[in-house]
DNA sequence: TTGTATGCGTTATCAG
DNA sequence: CTGATAACGCATACAA
């Protein structure tokens, strides 16, 4: 079934089915329906393939993530697939690892699929050096690429992230408010949020007068999805370091914070308070519950996947959208 | 840059770079390296959808999941894009939610954008009239349709699964020769697989003479991402049934069960032993950790990948593979 | 081994 | 408002 077989039994040229198609409005009434009957009747689709050509375009974006099955990063991308498929966007997925040597391949090889915008999702993509984010400007001359929960300035390239360096600033400013100093700060990542919630950890300590606030820093190096091992290394970290509370850059780095206190018989948040990031479903799965920021992810989603489209049908949109997170507060802190 | 042009810079026709492009082993090996040479040089990519026009294929999955932030749909579909990567295909994702009154719609969009194969994760896709399941019939003359953890005899479409029946038949009776006998069932899904477990779970208790099974069963119908509704649904279970044991088709719904034993000041394993579903992240979050059913989920995909790429190289491949879950033992039981 | 010519199914540009 | 026709960029049967 092509547009021609259409176009025969509907007795109109190609042309005029094509306008039907593609919803002209320069198109008699009585024709489109006697044309929109044929289609309906033989169920006729459109070749994907050919369409494209003509408007080179699938209305397709492109998701790259490091690792779909992360909690955070999974919510990401069903958030984003939600609301592009909401807009009449497919979503082609594409996991890279954490190992982002190859960056640049899979830039180019989901380009290759001619998609119309390319969604970055996570900081890891994000580097330090001009050398490393090149891949991103290369790109960038293609097809716009938006970042979630990062920050790049360039040309073509869009930004919506939350404010983690104040969010966590105020987060540590309110434990310290509730009378908590002595505050063990956990991540695992370096990335670009990582640095950004780092930075606002030692802001909130500094703004205290607690000096050398990267003493109380520690990074966990290790699997990141094995909450025993993670209690395993805080135990050794309380060998050398005194504290009453704990701030982790994730949930589960949290959760490893608590099942360090239930090994040692220390009541949280009695003994130790702790706070995880991202409100994940974790946070209601721990006893007691879990204190965690709320970094608005649904929020974030659907602002840049407006922006897209947006930049998109050519209009101007904000290069950055920045968002607050918010703290929610659970069983395994005080205040 | 064409094709045209790369055939001019290197002196020869497009039909021999078209040949270097696809790997024909019809060129001289001297044009071979010319023609290459200059691909490279002009950083040559040949259109996706012209190419898609040639080849009736862009080398593309379609992934179709009810839910991707679903912790085991999640895992499953990062799985099947790592494997389908590594084979040259790229994964066009589309999450349908669990209102399944659009299958039909869900189908026909994925299918419209020529993809070679659709991979329906998750059981919800059957349903137990022939009339819900007709949308599969209607596209499986299409493309190969791949289904994890469901199962459907039809030409062309291919089934991968866990054993959920025996595997829960086992596990039942592990805990009921552990020395437990009043056990509660908790379920919130009645797909395929989610009777599947039902009937292991039945058959189980009634091997040891246990009549009227479903008298333990109890159907968890809200919100199955907040532990603590779940743990309320069991305390109010409790006040009508007793228990020593408690079997989830879920993880989330077996850490309700420990919340709800905490709040009871019940002691688990020693006053309840709790058993979940689907080795999450989940199990070693709580206190105790918790025991879990390992349903193989990455030899799975695995082997459902390896099936779609050999029907689609045209060999002769099993129409359903199986296999069979596997007990991990965690705090959360004693046995 | 290489080149020529044609077809693939659309969209879009012009005339009418 | 409608129709003829030229792209679009590539694959491939057929010739050479």
């Amino acid at each position: 079934m092509t547009i021609y077989d259409i176009s025969q039994k509907a007795g109109v040229s190609i042309a005029t089915v094509s306008r039907v198609i593609n919803g002209s409005d320069k198109v008699k009434p009585s024709t489109r329906q006697k044309v929109s009957d044929v289609i309906e009747k033989y169920g006729y689709t459109p070749n994907a393939f050919a369409r494209g050509m003509g408007l080179q375009s699938l209305h397709t974006a492109g998701i790259l993530c490091a690792d779909s099955s992360d909690l955070f990063l999974a919510k990401a991308v069903f958030y984003l697939e939600q609301e592009l498929q909401a807009n009449g966007y497919e979503s082609l997925l594409c996991c890279t690892g954490y190992n982002l040597d190859l960056k640049k391949n899979y830039l180019d090889l989901i380009l290759s699929k001619k998609i119309d915008g390319l969604i970055l999702v996570g900081s890891h993509f994000i580097g330090t050096t001009e050398e490393e984010n090149q891949y991103i400007k290369d790109g960038s001359d293609r097809v716009p690429i938006m970042l979630l929960n990062a920050a790049f300035d360039y040309p073509n390239v869009y930004c919506t992230l939350c404010d983690d360096e104040t969010t966590m600033f105020e987060t540590t400013k309110s434990m310290i408010s509730g009378g908590i100093r002595d505050i063990l700060y956990l991540y695992n990542i370096r990335s670009y949020s990582g640095i950004k919630k780092i930075a606002g950890f030692q802001r909130a300590l500094q703004s205290f007068g607690i000096d050398e606030p990267q003493n109380y820093m520690r990074y966990y190096p290790y699997d990141s999805s094995d909450a025993n091992r993670i209690a395993a290394f805080i135990e050794k970290t309380a060998k050398e370091l005194h504290f009453q509370g704990m701030i982790a850059a994730d949930d589960l780095l949290a959760v490893g914070g608590i099942k360090y206190a239930q090994k040692h018989n220390l009541i949280v948040p009695k003994d130790l308070s702790v706070i995880g990031y991202n409100n994940s479903i974790l946070t209601t799965c721990c006893t007691p519950e879990l204190t965690s920021v709320d970094n608005r992810l649904e929020t974030l989603t659907h602002q840049l996947v407006q922006t897209l489209l947006g930049v998109l049908a050519g209009e101007e949109m904000p290069k950055m959208s920045v968002f607050s997170g918010k703290l929610i507060k659970r069983g395994s802190t005080y205040f």
